[in-house]
DNA sequence: GTGAAAGCGCTAACAA
DNA sequence: TTGTTAGCGCTTTCAC
């Protein structure tokens, strides 16, 4: 590509360099680098070599430009600095190199503007599809990635278009299943520590948990719902402010790993002990868990199997022109620490009797 | 980019769609796209308008094969999982973005087969330049990079050629810092949990450490000197280590901060607390750092003006075609928490008179 | 102020 | 079995 040194004979080898130098023409060093059986074997090895002591590298724009397919995917998430998207990153390049294509990253921070630049820059680059781990995407930019066919594979929208896959983590269940332990070790004051306010997953998650707790037969009032920012500090001042408000708490499910290691934190610096005074769950299961003392129960999502859903689920898209597109889910499961523990009720004990609003 | 709807009118617009649509020839909609002012300012603006109502997205690739320049960027990181290298990322994308290039991201696991195998993959995408944060990089690989003339900025490697600049961590400075800081506490018995054993930075980390011990007028023997892998497990493995060898100890100065972190816990574990009993001191600070407790010692390095000087270092080497390269350096600081604290020298006291080897 | 045309590196009919 | 050739989408002289 580089024109760095147009004084130079001529800068990185270009095919017809090496069919120069072997005698024969493009298309048959073309051929040789596609392994096609066409080919005379004494020709072919013989090229082989010229291309191994030349240090020969194909220039993938033309291919792209002749072909229509880059062999780049699109890869945008919200924030590196979350363990979870960091190892998704990781697991998904594995995925795309193993296939000897590329990944284009971009990081959105949850921010609109950089969102519709980022899609429109990756589709600019000719992106054969894209990976967006982002819940709140703006009608905008979406569009503008649909108007231009192609591939999207969103997470945790729940919805579904031709050419527009979906994959979901199966929130509900996994929320059933840490209120059934917690209701198992004698809990009744479950608080969940929700995400942004306002966004459409937080609300969705929201009513999940309290289809959960129906269903466990464990009562709701409003306070059972705070809300923070996916961030350990948002999940310090939820806490903070809980614990100050003297809501009735004695376990807590929180959006994600980070903002329940903000609770946790939280907890300590009142002097009161995750899984002995108060209970937490998180979800993500990232490193960090284990850390910290005592150790964070959470409801794991495992990254690989995710990313793997991601990118076949674009193959998928990719290979059947007027695909209807999918929705995928991936369970989660609980994994228990130190976090959580038997009910203790510290902060307002139940009455023995009288009228308990909850 | 997208062929994947044959039967439909036509895929995603090419310039010729919007000049058909606008009544002019590729060449004025190339001007308008380029702000040129030989282009009457009616026309342009006509233009302008199609191409807004038509969302066309130009085409990078046809450019990218005229120009030969794709304003891309490789950036190869041995892991995401650190959370060093997942903010340098994020720094190095906003900078790239902001002038509207892309990232190729490859990781490399400190592997030469994937440095080599990435490194050719972003060669063939026509990468504009490489940015690769590994130290120790094979020959053979490196070659195939220069051979193909794309400027290379490295971290570490304190390696300087034509067209290849290097990225160093000022760590002499830093250790003196930190050691002066020790030995002012009162520290004497102070040992360096190293990198990985045999890595050429490694070695030249040990050196600067031996060379700043001296300066201090601070003694070292040959257990001061302790490898380890840049990870939580092997920090937490050397110190154990260290431990129940009795090795005299007072402070240690680690590699980076998640072998600082895996020590810490070790002491912990141990009974030991951080700052009273042994003094820690990493290297980076990452968030995790005051995340446990007690928070973690470190030199900080500044992620954001450390990416910029690779950024700045490889748009000098594009500049200018026959670049010499340079070496620069980057300083840490130190930053007190409390993980570092006046001596006690617990595990083996000074003493009192005799032949004190240290 | 605008258009025609060549060509960037590669692939794949089609010819030979 | 191999070569010729026509483009992929865009930029950019050069001519009008």
């Amino acid at each position: 590509m580089s024109k760095r040194f147009p004084d130079r004979p001529s800068g990185p080898l270009k095919m017809r360099d090496i069919a120069t130098l072997a005698g024969v023409s493009t298309a048959t060093v073309s051929r040789v680098l596609h392994n096609s059986p066409l080919v005379d074997p004494k020709t072919a090895e013989a090229i082989q070599r010229i291309i191994k002591k030349a240090n020969y590298i194909p220039n993938n724009t033309g291919k792209a430009l002749k072909s229509g397919h880059s062999g780049i995917f699109g890869l945008m998430v919200p924030d590196l600095g979350n363990p979870f998207f960091a190892d998704f990153v990781q697991h998904f390049e594995q995925r795309v190199v193993d296939r000897d294509q590329e990944m284009l990253l971009a990081i959105s921070n949850h921010r609109p503007d950089l969102m519709l630049r980022s899609t429109r820059r990756m589709l600019m680059r000719g992106v054969d599809g894209i990976v967006i781990l982002e819940s709140e995407i703006e009608t905008e930019s979406y569009e503008t990635v649909l108007h231009n066919q192609v591939p999207l594979v969103t997470m945790n929208r729940l919805v579904v278009e031709p050419g527009v896959s979906d994959v979901a983590i199966d929130v509900l269940s996994g929320q059933k299943k840490a209120i059934s332990y917690l209701k198992k070790a004698g809990h009744r004051h479950i608080v969940f520590l929700s995400g942004i306010a306002g966004q459409k997953i937080t609300e969705a998650r929201n009513q999940s948990f309290l289809q959960a707790m129906k269903s466990m037969h464990l009562a709701c009032r409003r306070e059972s719902i705070v809300y923070s920012n996916f961030t350990v500090e948002g999940g310090f001042h939820a806490m903070e402010t809980l614990l100050h408000q003297k809501v009735p708490v004695s376990a807590v499910l929180c959006a994600n790993d980070l903002s329940a290691i903000g609770a946790h934190s939280a907890l300590r610096s009142h002097g009161l002990t995750p899984g002995r005074d108060i209970s937490i769950i998180g979800l993500d299961d990232i490193p960090l868990d284990t850390m910290i003392s005592p150790p964070l129960s959470t409801l794991s999502i495992a990254r690989d199997h995710l990313a793997r859903l991601c990118y076949d689920a674009l193959a998928r898209l990719l290979l059947k022109p007027n695909h209807p597109g999918e929705q995928l889910f991936l369970g989660v499961d609980l994994v228990l620490r130190e976090s959580t523990g038997p009910c203790r009720e510290r902060v307002t004990p139940v009455p023995s009797r009288g009228k308990v609003r909850s």
